[in-house]
DNA sequence: ATACATTGTTGACAGTGACTACTTAAGGGG
DNA sequence: CCCCTTAAGTAGTCACTGTCAACAATGTAT
């Protein structure tokens, strides 16, 4: 990121700049206190510069969620396995790459889920939230059609998917996942207990 | 909480006055930027007062983030039903009180699961942490020793089920579970998937 | 009563987000 | 070639925060 000894004055690409410096941030600490100051300062530049291509902090920090959320995608999509023999072979690594986001990059995890609904921004931030959703559901929709999923509204299922990877991951994070209490392998169990949930019966 | 009108130079009970000031701030804003300057103007007290009885500002979060963790245990015990028919019964209550804790006390909840665990001060709170976990536990343990609850190690069925609520709780307080998403009531179906899981087949 | 420990107050310091006025570089038209 | 517009960066300000040190008021033990 450091760029050519005489750096001309204009920095030429300072916005991608300062969210890949944010990033680089957000990826050592895990506390994310996070300084619109530092981030410039560690880009190089002044200290009001990024102000030229962010109108405040939340927009770098929305900005940087919502890359957040792409990647969370893109690491789901990539996870699928092509030929699934099994609902538990199909669901598994994707679990597991979901949860395995969050505990590499607990600081990006956690800064995504904390932005402030309220805000106009939000709304774009939650489609991306819910893009990431989309990609759960339709990998049930696949299973129901296969039949191996209970014929139930999958909104639901796909919810209670959700919600239990979420839920594993921020528990991971916060290294509430402690093995005496909560066994060895907290979340293959908890998965083993939600695919009986989702297996159709007649399985 | 406003004193008498010619308030001794000693509050008395500063320590108390501050922790249910923060805590009332908490109940209020749901951003929660917590600042300890306005705790003290609102307790009525100099900016620097509250440092005689917390050595900082994390402490003194670390001290709600407990009395809150204490306080979603009793309301757990509260929610339990003392003759239960079905798993069902058993289980849809304590859910219930679990996610309406964390909707209801937004930000308390958010700061409760934000704490850092690498400090010292975070081994308590995780043991608080974990006595929420233990009511969980113990009805899980329950139903297994009735035969209605699966015959697998408990742990990792009370992770599931902890990682499910506590999951869905997060994204209810983020907005994220909006109805033509979701379905109109997310929760409950999530927890009739879990129950699908949790059941023993025989039933 | 006098010395001491506790509790609260005041004032200061560095660091922060946000904002404004100023300066510099780059490019284009005449 | 020169001037002018405009984007990009700089320096400096403001209000606010967490924290600390010095000081004042209060209660308590000797």
């Amino acid at each position: 990121m450091q760029d050519a000894p005489n750096r001309p004055y204009h920095h030429g690409d300072l916005r991608r700049a300062v969210i890949e410096t944010a990033l680089d941030m957000l990826r050592e600490e895990k506390g994310w206190q996070f300084t619109l100051r530092e981030v410039a300062r560690r880009a190089g530049v002044s200290h009001a510069a990024p102000y030229k291509h962010f109108p405040d902090k939340a927009a770098l920090l929305a900005e940087i969620a919502m890359i957040g959320f792409d990647r969370l995608r893109e690491s789901l999509s990539a996870a699928k396995s092509e030929a699934p023999k099994t609902l538990r072979d199909e669901i598994t690594p994707i679990a597991g790459a979901y949860v395995a986001f969050g505990t590499d990059n607990p600081a990006l995890y956690r800064l995504m889920f904390s932005a402030e609904e309220g805000k106009a921004v939000g709304m774009h931030l939650n489609e991306r939230a819910l893009a990431v959703f989309d990609v759960l559901l339709d990998m049930l929709r696949r299973g129901q059609a296969a039949g191996s999923i209970r014929k139930r509204p999958i909104e639901g299922q796909a919810a209670a998917a959700w919600g239990l990877v979420h839920g594993m991951t921020m528990l991971a994070i916060d290294g509430l996942l402690v093995p005496e209490k909560v066994g060895s392998a907290p979340l293959d169990a908890a998965l083993s207990t939600l695919l009986e949930g989702l297996a159709s019966p007649a399985t």
